[in-house]
DNA sequence: CATGAATGAGAGTTCATTCAT
DNA sequence: AATGAATGAACTCTCATTCAT
């Protein structure tokens, strides 16, 4: 006998609506995303959304807290036991790379994110942006301290970074679909390691004396 | 004797949907723009878009080709005068980075392009997409065998350049509210030129020899 | 072969959806009324309502103003060939009668508007509302100048007559039941004209001078 | 240790319902009056309304009851001093009145409910509304009886005050703005005993005989 | 070319109500 | 007695699109 109502397991339901809705903003964008479809793909009542997260934006807002979040930690975390700003950053590109592979959605989410009209981003939100980009900071500022960088814009290099890793992971399959069309080297076969190996050297390079 | 009907002449009309188009598309993303909204904007009737356009997406890919080759053309025009690959290299940059500037929506418009569930990108709309690309390549391959530059990964250099500029300009307003907030460098005062000599400065340090 | 598309008479389909609003909101209240409902009733596109009236409330409040606008014209009409203020006070309270009577929805949707948390009442309906109590006022002080009325004061009459007529009209089907169950008078056989005169007699009378 | 459910004794819980229903339910309406909003009002779990009520429709009832009890009840004590009709007439409408504007809700409700299409109105509600309307008859025959009063349709007679005193209570901001706007007197500074003693003034003199 | 009326499907959101605890 | 999680249906409203004129 089916039973007519669900576990009461309010964290899990949580957690899934919230896991399933980075997938579904991350792959479709907001506008193109619906409750219902949202819904269905967790199992759960619409109305249940809308119980844990009162509307569509606040869903929205949580999910790329919940993705700023885990990478916030995950970095922090790896940087505990490192003390060289080399090392530190590059620690953080491999982390976000990793974290931006296994996650496929998020950069995109992010990407959209921020090239949304950005004014009325909601401060909260803000606020955890913010929070990585001050590591960044915090990390290239004692490298050039301990002479290790050299004529550094902070915020340059933080979408050097950003940005080429989140177009890298994101345009995964177009670029394979290029180079079979055209023959021309998208970096098809190229792993995460082997971009973010490459990406950390040219970065260094880059900031190095001289 | 008031006409009913407005009379302009076909091109006039056409052109004004794929201008409104683009920056209702860029500055909210396709799910989110409405054609109701976009008939009122360039003050047409509704029925006027899907007779010039037949569809939503066959205007989404109308915007995002026009945009694809007016950077092109006028990326080659500029080159022709050209011959050194660092030159066209530092005329590439310039010439995306100013036409982002003055065409704020293009970027954001790309950048949520390229980060969709890509498979499903349209031929055509994916021919145009490689065409700039190829030539980016081009000068790399230029400057590699003439000996300007070394070990070069075209495509991560590609986004290295397309990454950062897009996010730079997307994300203008907020980095000024940023740099209000905490003091933080987020290189608020930095106009288009300034950004771009950073970046091909950089660039070229990077991809130098040794 | 059934058409899909219904007659393009804007006028036709704008009034129905009036009139059938006028019906349903006066029958079940704003809140109970529902747009499905209302376009299965007038056979009509659903979204055709919001096409013409923008919104719920907006249907609403012109369903209220047509109304008011009905009755005011009509009185006006009959008062243009009367000159004594006794007379014009019984046709008004005839007229509104008999409108009241003939369009039975029509005093518990003023009814039900008045008695609102009012503040929020749109400036051009309260506007519709003032219109009737004014001619309402002229005929008691021409009255009243002219030696036919005294001790007036306007807003409490004007509410015996409305709220008495109101009352009458809508409580009508009641009216019958509870005299059928207990055998107390109910007024239940009056019927309007009835009603009407016995009211103005009353008003006469009260209003009369010593 | 803070404990989880919140120990009211049962009679305290429905009583608040049943106060703050009385108070949505006659601003808003049956229809736009919802469950989660009086849940959150009274502070309590809205599963605690279907615990003591069943459904919203007896709530509401319950909620008519309680009201057409109290006015009965409050009606009935001050008269029973009394033994003259005339002054029971005057009792009546001024206990009414200032019911009435203690509670300002009330009467807004009154007027929602018996305009309302009567018809499936439930019985045990019917009987109380009759209550009140027979106490009335009983004064006015008891007026005729003993020759004060002449020519009597009791059923007019007492939508006259009800009308009446409904109207000018649940106006009362309308008309402060009327007058505000228009200078028109809409008798926007009465207070509920000048609107009380012109009433009884003028109904008396209305009934009394020649 | 151009218009406005018409459509069906689906959007986000709220509803009254029920159940497990 | 009391709670919060869960539900399905209904809600107002908007969508892309089509047709008659």
């Amino acid at each position: 006998m089916a039973r007519r109502f669900k576990k009461r397991d309010a964290k899990a339901s949580k957690n899934l609506i919230l896991k399933c809705a980075i997938e579904l903003f991350s792959t479709k964008g907001y506008g193109s995303t619906s409750m219902d479809e949202l819904a269905k793909m967790c199992d759960l009542n619409k109305a249940m959304i809308f119980y844990y997260y009162k509307t569509k934006q606040g869903l929205y807002e949580a999910v790329i807290i919940q993705i700023l979040d885990e990478i916030y930690n995950t970095i922090i975390k790896e940087n505990a036991t490192l003390d060289k700003p080399v090392d530190e950053l590059e620690s953080f590109i491999r982390t976000y790379a990793s974290f931006a592979c296994s996650h496929p959605y998020l950069p995109s989410l992010l990407l959209r994110e921020l090239s949304d009209s950005s004014a009325k981003m909601p401060e909260h939100l803000f606020f955890h942006m913010r929070k990585l980009f001050t590591l960044f900071i915090e990390i290239l500022d004692k490298g050039v301290k301990q002479g290790y960088f050299d004529d550094v814009i902070p915020m340059i290099v933080y979408f050097m970074v950003l940005g080429t890793l989140n177009l890298m992971v994101t345009t995964k399959s177009l670029r394979v679909k290029a180079n079979k069309i055209n023959n021309i080297d998208t970096c098809a076969a190229c792993n995460i390691d082997e971009i973010s190996t490459y990406l950390i050297k040219k970065i260094k390079k880059m900031l190095r004396e001289g």
